[in-house]
DNA sequence: ATAACACCTGAAGAGCTATTCATATATGCA
DNA sequence: TGCATATATGAATAGCTCTTCAGGTGTTAT
């Protein structure tokens, strides 16, 4: 196999994202593609704030599995979390994750 | 378990993306969330258009794994392929995932 | 035609992941 | 203090996914 552009190539592999950095980006989205996580996500999205209980009963899920899930999306900066007397809030953890959620949904009505 | 709010809950529920839109959601960041299937969406990003070989060469896989990757990719309507010759060159199928893949970059930016 | 090239596909195995079960921590209440 | 609630954690297993290997299709050139 040859390269028909071997010189944009090169420019192509220059610029990129980084190894390191598209497995940062892959990591991002890997935790957003599941469907467990995506719909707590979304939940958080419409609700804003929720504790672990509210999410697993929006999703039906155990809330040992809810727990698990927010773990990974905490650990990851995606969500955060106060206290409130025994109960933990969740909220989306900035601008950028909820445009994310926005845009693709608006991707998913359009592309059908 | 209880809910302190059950009116939000059940509110969130309803208003909420339906599982199987929320599973069509996570399989699009499925998708996008591997770092093999992610450099070679950000490397088409940068190039616009890039056959197999450009982009096994790019993202430094075999041009086997590119090819099944690039078949996951354009079943879900991420990337589009057009036939020049013997070669086949993909680019990314439409705005919204340039957007998608512009605002996941700004996020680790900021996020750090 | 026949060879070379670019790409695709199917099968198989190694590795990863999500859920569950059992248990632990932390807070509030009596 | 003792008990119930809300959440977190650890271990284990079933299921999935990515890569590789081997072979297949379609295209160009000689």
């Amino acid at each position: 196999m040859q390269e028909p552009d071997a010189a944009r190539v090169a420019a192509t592999r220059d610029r990129l994202v980084t190894p390191e950095e598209a497995t940062r980006l892959a990591e991002l989205f890997r935790l957003l593609g599941d469907p467990t996580r995506a719909r707590l996500l979304y939940a958080l999205l419409e609700a804003g704030e929720l504790c672990v209980c509210d999410l697993a009963d929006a999703v039906e899920v155990t809330d040992t599995a809810v727990s698990h899930a927010l773990r990974l999306l905490r650990t990851a900066g995606i969500v955060a979390s106060r206290r409130a007397g025994r109960m933990i809030y969740y909220r989306l953890a900035d601008a950028h994750v909820r445009m994310l959620l926005d845009l693709s949904r608006e991707h998913l009505k359009e592309t059908g």
